[in-house]
DNA sequence: ATGAATGCAAAGCGTTTGCATCTGG
DNA sequence: CCAGATGCAAACGCTTTGCATTCAT
């Protein structure tokens, strides 16, 4: 499955063309490394694990590097409550999506929230299982006044 | 509504005894004021709110006072990417609860998970909805070889 | 009385950043 | 060449703690 990684790495890449940055030998191994070990890393996990490769690396390099991740779409950020900042590799773009339902005129929405999913995944670990698959639906109200699918004048499909 | 709150201040007055602790002017002050905001709020912003009742608290006091609503499971801390930890009141003891269903021997697990039902609430108001009830459904295998509630050899319920 | 709580200031600690020096395009 | 990237060390900003004093029980 290392072809995965090749496959973030390239979109790494052409992300950061397409941004006008620069390709460098510290990212290159920082962000590889990064999608390989697959897990949440701290910045000073990361930067003994980047060491290893090429010690000339330094902290300050490692932070860049996964801030800028972040602001790419290609890491999310997470927090303990350790104080300590996390960074977890993100491969998809658009997993399996849920839903929130309007109470009012039915209109189904869908959405996908990556901090749910890890929740949910985390719940399960916790209890000793293993995920497959989730189903989570939430009824809502609209907060504006005028709810734009009211089925009053119109009729509900 | 401000019985609750009472309910609330009397809760955190049993868990002190029960534990132990002292029952003082200033997290007095502190705790009621923190209930009556009921919103996720910092120990910066909290001390402002107090210092504006009783300017002599500091804001270690605080700080760990707000730590202390948090271990007596009154506050749930949250982080929200800036730096700052912020504390929401838990007025609730058991709110409703969720399900994890074993996909091996369709037993049913409940669960109630915080971060869970923060982070739904989150998605709501992010889209624009109030949330009014939720509906989640995990589906999960056991991770130990032998399910302890395998259906083979016993009869499902 | 007396151990816990408070307030202040200092210490911690992870996160950011200024800057002189490199380097990819 | 030159704007962007790097490394180092210093600066930050929020969190936590040591300690003398005060207070609740």
């Amino acid at each position: 499955m290392s072809e995965r990684i090749d496959e973030a790495m390239e979109k790494f890449r052409t992300r950061l063309r397409e941004a006008g940055l620069k390709s460098t030998h510290q990212r290159e191994v920082i962000v590889r490394r990064f999608f390989e070990l697959d897990k949440h890393i701290s910045t000073e996990e990361m930067l003994i694990e980047v060491k290893a490769i090429q010690p000339s690396i330094g902290y300050a390099t490692v932070y860049r590097t996964l801030k800028l991740l972040k602001d790419q779409g290609l890491a999310i950020p997470k927090n303990f409550g350790d104080g300590q900042t996390r960074y977890d590799p993100i491969f998809e773009q658009d997993p399996e999506h849920d839903h929130l339902i309007c109470v009012t005129c039915r209109k189904i929405l869908e959405f996908n929230d990556e901090k749910l999913s890890e929740r949910i995944e985390e719940i399960a670990n916790d209890m000793g299982y293993k995920l497959v698959r989730k189903k989570i639906e939430l009824y809502a109200e609209c907060t504006t006044e005028n709810c734009p699918n009211m089925p009053s004048q119109d009729s509900k499909s």
